[in-house]
DNA sequence: CGAACAATTGATCCTCATCAAACCTTGTGG
DNA sequence: CCACAAGGTTTGATGAGGATCAATTGTTCG
């Protein structure tokens, strides 16, 4: 499989790189296959390198000391991550990054970004405006944890990985497909598998998605819209 | 008041900055004093200014709809706040800035630090460097949030916060006192003020801390930090 | 001294985690 | 192609951890 240096502009951070630039970042990579399940790296790590995500979906995941994880980010096709090593040169992965799926992604040295950043003002600009980016999302998530309710702060999850990684499905309906099983819902909402079981078999019973193992179908966006502002009932 | 440019040096982001490049930033400057309990931008403002703290103590808040408060960062002397607008020409503050203490803080508008990063390469590291820190502990604190127990969050909390602005006190001892209410910890710790209140009392008769109104004088951070890590009985 | 506000403490209740057991789906090997 | 294993999902029963409420006490400041 090779990778054509265009593609690349569909990365954010390389929107506007010039071809000659995108030719160099595609020259200074490796391409990376990992099987579902399986780590890109380990929180704790050295962030030797950071990643594109060519095909696939991965997590960005954080296990605290007794080995519960939660789930920081949802990653899709042509996302970067783990880029946090490029701006210390002696920076560790503050989390672990696993794929949902097959994945293929580009694995570049931190360094050679790091050294792209030095004379390359857009990198700069696209990097921060990623970082201000996942800044508010995490400000907005550790506020809905604090202070939502487990149902509302699941509508306002699914909602949001939709948006991240959902697929578009069936005709021209809105419907949303999923490949998250109660685990990852879980883990990325702050509750239990039970609890997601349970709110998301309700949800069935008044028709607002459809649930299979490790799927989501959302049939009816704006239903869950109202769920999370607590407008329903 | 006068602000020495030199001072500015204490700020992270300014300290490799040039002597003229810190006059100039002083030069385009507003000294704002805000008193206690008040207000310097609300979320959702348009994010005009960014702000370095020259004297005492803030906080970063967060509100949903209900108007429940989450405290999302707690800002000492010489750091920067708001500064997220820089980034993006017409955004807004993600959150709501309010003095702990009565400040004094320096008010610079966002599109000259924009302006100024395209052509200072260590602002664009600096800043980032910062953004980087705000990414680690906001991942953090959500994943405390979902997986900790409240008295090793509170425990986590407070010895966070007295990193952040804690005063060394009485003597050569190790003791940090916070000029913080049972409130302030409880929206930076995602709990009610009568579960910290209640915590910091079992903590008093265990001689871990002393309380008073609006105060929290850490005695022993060793013992807290065994809570946090659930070492403790 | 009194008003305003912060903190404490007890009683109660509710949400959600936990545990256990059964059920369903998918893939594999005989 | 069926049977079975493995692992995801569901559902009920139970209980605990904290939130909530209410009343009191303590502190600060005009």
């Amino acid at each position: 499989m090779k990778i054509d240096p265009s593609d690349l502009r569909r990365v954010s951070v390389f929107k506007e790189a010039t071809d000659d630039d995108l030719s160099l970042f595609v020259e200074n990579s490796i391409l990376r296959m990992v099987e579902e399940g399986e780590f890109f790296f380990f929180q704790g790590d050295p962030a030797k390198y950071f990643y594109i995500l060519v095909s696939g979906k991965a997590k960005l995941l954080q296990s605290n000391p007794a080995g519960q994880q939660v789930n920081l980010r949802t990653i899709n096709e042509w996302q970067m991550f783990g880029a946090l090593g490029a701006v210390r040169p002696d920076a560790i992965y503050p989390a672990t990054a696993q794929a949902l799926e097959p994945c293929t992604a580009l694995a570049i040295e931190s360094v050679f970004l790091h050294d792209a950043l030095q004379t390359r003002p857009y990198l700069n600009f696209g990097l921060m405006q990623l970082m201000t980016g996942y800044i508010q999302e995490m400000q907005e998530r550790y506020r809905e944890l604090a202070t939502e309710r487990v149902e509302r702060r699941i509508a306002l999850t699914v909602l949001r990985l939709a948006a991240q990684i959902g697929k578009r499905s069936g005709g021209e309906e809105t419907m949303v497909e999923l490949p998250l099983s109660r685990q990852d819902v879980a883990e990325a909402s702050g509750t239990t598998i039970y609890t997601v079981s349970r709110v998301l078999s309700d949800w069935e019973r008044r028709g607002l998605v459809e649930t299979g193992r490790e799927r989501v179908l959302i049939k009816n966006p704006h239903g869950l819209v109202q769920i999370s502002e607590g407008l329903d009932q």
